[in-house]
RNA sequence: GGGGGAGUAGCGUAGCUGGUUCAACGCGCCGGCCUGUCACGCCGGAGAGCGCGGGUUCGAAUCCCGUCUCCCUCGCCA
């Protein structure tokens, strides 16, 4: 067998050289970055993880080793031998981190040639995401990229020794199992040995991590690989991590203890302050105030509630709404005066977006009041509505009338969009924040039943126990979110562990003990023989890295993610399989096979 | 399932109110010159027929229809 290396050994990465390494001989292995061409003397641009070096070849240095510079292009690896020298008097390039010094080549050899790259390897790509995609492999040789996949390496590093001190067992478990109710669609995995079944590919591990709790596992973690098969976004892809943690014999706070340790431990890395402990906020005041279970604390334009002060007005459209059960609130676009009319539709297409049938507002300009609606309202009411929303010259005021779901949705997105483009949000901040009280179930209007708001192993918080046959609705959940800066970061629950309680909630979704045997019996049998009290919480760990990184989409911070269409642009999967395969699984399509140009 | 944006040399774009810009510019690539560059420089060169299919027209990247792909988004999904 040869040696491809032909016995040459690498002694140092290019980016850890300095002038401490002056006179030092080292042997370097990379792509070359760059080459530039003198005629009498040739620069190379070196590139490996960890940086660039330069690279001089002289004939007078080494002949041969020049020669063989001659014939390097961009991305050949190579192998090169020499001598750690600082650079001449005003050569020194501060724009590099090994700016100061370069490489005498005394030796170099080629150990693989590259053809031209279809994208140039460098940090301010101007290139098609389809393109990166395709050639991940190349798009991975940009620094920012190997930034980002040694920061995910990091945070499951860190992740993993935190929880290993702490005591916990990182427990793997099954990715094929079976198909769920609840949630999100699953994707599925035919048995070729059972003819006619199927697997699922875990949505989460859920029912796994509460039966390890049963199996004595007491405190259990993984990095978990999750899958939906429901529609993409930015951040959102068909597989995705979590960092996942489950423990017996707790309560709400040692999980919020855990967490904030883990998560004060993971924004170390990028320099960012937890602070010691979390403040806490019901689910009710974020909706409230915020329109969202997942408030962006960094600033104000908070949402208030006018219902009260138009519930008779003469204005039909606030008045019918409240009749039905509807409310009206708005917030307070500060200095929002001036916006055009352009702008104040293009808010009204936004609201339209999301569910509102309108926007209303007001605007205090010139000492007057500028606004459609004015007109159909009182002098107590226009008075009570500017107190109310502490409006003020130059302000303006943006209204919903709607069900309390669609006007929280509308205005909470509302409010971020416009604070985005006022510039209202403090970059520099971080406000983390536990949601905590959910309810835990909500009603489905589509399907006409109860859903679970988290999941059906939720447990109620005690005090609501005795509602859950009358008030349902009004039961709060035992369950939490971390969210920072608007984006949920993770969330769990205190889990029920007494069968009696686990049937009335199942009676309460309406799943009867049937279909709980059906579904859920395993998890039901388990509980039988002893389950301790036990919780846990999930974190997303691409979110969190994309945070932490400062990128905008999850395909950023995946080595080799899906495309919108949860294609995979490098394999080309999902693809068409053979017909041998599918009659094997007993499978009969119904579909042509496609024809794409 | 709905709404929006995009698809022109290897890459990023311009041209898109149809015909002396039916293809241009920058980067990259190839060749030549250059012993201190680092977005090297200078000289020369190759490379696309405008996602795909169809139509309108004397004539289409440029207009129309269909279709595929990528991105953002509502719904969906924690």
């Amino acid at each position: 067998m040869t040696d491809v290396l032909g016995g040459r050994k690498r002694s140092d990465y290019c980016g850890e050289l300095s002038l401490e390494d002056k006179g030092r001989q080292v042997s370097l292995m990379g792509w070359v970055q760059r080459r530039r061409d003198h005629g009498g003397v040739i620069f190379i641009d070196l590139r490996d993880r960890s940086g660039l070096v330069q690279v001089v070849f002289n004939p007078e240095i080494d002949s041969t080793a020049f020669k063989e510079a001659d014939r390097l292009r961009t991305e050949y690896v190579v192998y090169v031998r020499g001598t750690v020298r600082n650079r001449p008097e005003g050569n020194i390039n501060p724009d590099l981190s090994t700016g100061e010094i370069e490489i005498k080549a005394e030796d170099a050899a080629v150990l693989n040639e590259a053809e031209t790259p279809p994208l140039q390897i460098k940090e301010n790509l101007e290139v098609g995401e389809d393109l990166r995609l395709k050639y991940r492999y190349l798009d991975l040789r940009r620094p920012k990229m190997q930034d980002i996949i040694k920061l995910r390496h990091r945070v499951n590093k860190v992740t993993r020794d935190y929880l290993d001190e702490e005591g916990f067992y990182e427990i793997e478990t099954p990715i094929l199992t079976r198909s769920t109710p609840e949630g999100a669609r699953d994707y599925l995995v035919p048995s070729r040995v059972n003819e006619g079944e199927f697997y699922a590919l875990p949505q989460s591990p859920q029912l796994f991590k509460q039966i390890l709790m049963v199996g004595g596992m007491e405190k259990y973690f993984q990095i978990a690989r999750c899958f939906r098969d429901e529609d993409l976004r930015a951040n959102r892809q068909p597989e995705f991590t979590q960092i996942d943690i489950e423990m017996s014999f707790v309560n709400r706070d040692h999980i919020f203890k855990i967490s904030e340790n883990l998560i004060k431990k993971i924004f170390a890395l990028v320099e960012i302050e937890v602070p010691e402990t979390i403040p806490i906020m019901s689910y009710s005041q974020a909706l409230k105030e915020y329109g969202t279970d997942s408030p962006d604390l960094r600033f104000g334009m908070k949402l208030k509630d006018i219902s009260d002060i138009v519930a008779e007005s003469e204005f039909n459209v606030f008045r019918k709404v409240i009749e039905n059960g509807g409310q009206v609130k708005g917030i307070k676009v500060r200095g929002g005066a001036e916006v055009s009319r352009s702008k104040i539709d293009e808010y009204t297409d936004f609201a339209a977006d999301y569910g509102a049938k309108g926007l209303a507002w007001i605007a205090y300009k010139g000492g007057d009041v500028s606004s459609p609606i004015t007109k159909f309202l009182s002098e107590n009411e226009l008075s009570g509505i500017q107190n109310k929303m502490k409006a003020d010259e130059g302000d303006l005021l943006l209204f919903v009338a709607d069900s309390p779901k669609i006007t929280a949705n509308v205005l909470g997105n509302l409010r971020l969009k416009i604070a985005r483009e006022r510039d209202l949000i403090p970059a520099e901040e971080n406000k983390f924040v536990w949601i905590v009280d959910f309810p835990l179930l909500e009603y489905d209007e589509q399907n006409k039943r109860y859903v679970p708001l988290h999941h059906p192993f939720t447990s109620p918080v005690k005090e609501d126990i005795p509602l859950l046959e009358e008030n349902p609705e009004q039961v709060k959940a035992n369950a939490y979110d971390l969210v920072l800066n608007g984006e949920e970061l993770g969330g769990g629950s205190i889990r029920i562990n007494d069968k009696e309680l686990q049937n009335r909630v199942f009676q309460a979704l309406g799943i009867d003990k049937e279909e709980a045997r059906e579904k859920f019996g395993f998890l039901m049998e388990a509980f039988k023989y002893g389950a301790p009290p036990h919780g846990g919480i999930a974190f997303g760990l691409d979110r969190i890295i994309m945070l932490l990184s400062g990128t905008d989409s999850i395909r950023d911070v995946i080595a080799f993610p899906k495309t919108q269409r949860g294609t995979c642009l490098l394999t080309g999967a999902p693809a068409e399989v053979s017909r041998a395969q599918l009659e094997e699984l007993n499978i009969n399509l119904n579909v042509d096979s496609k024809d794409k140009n």
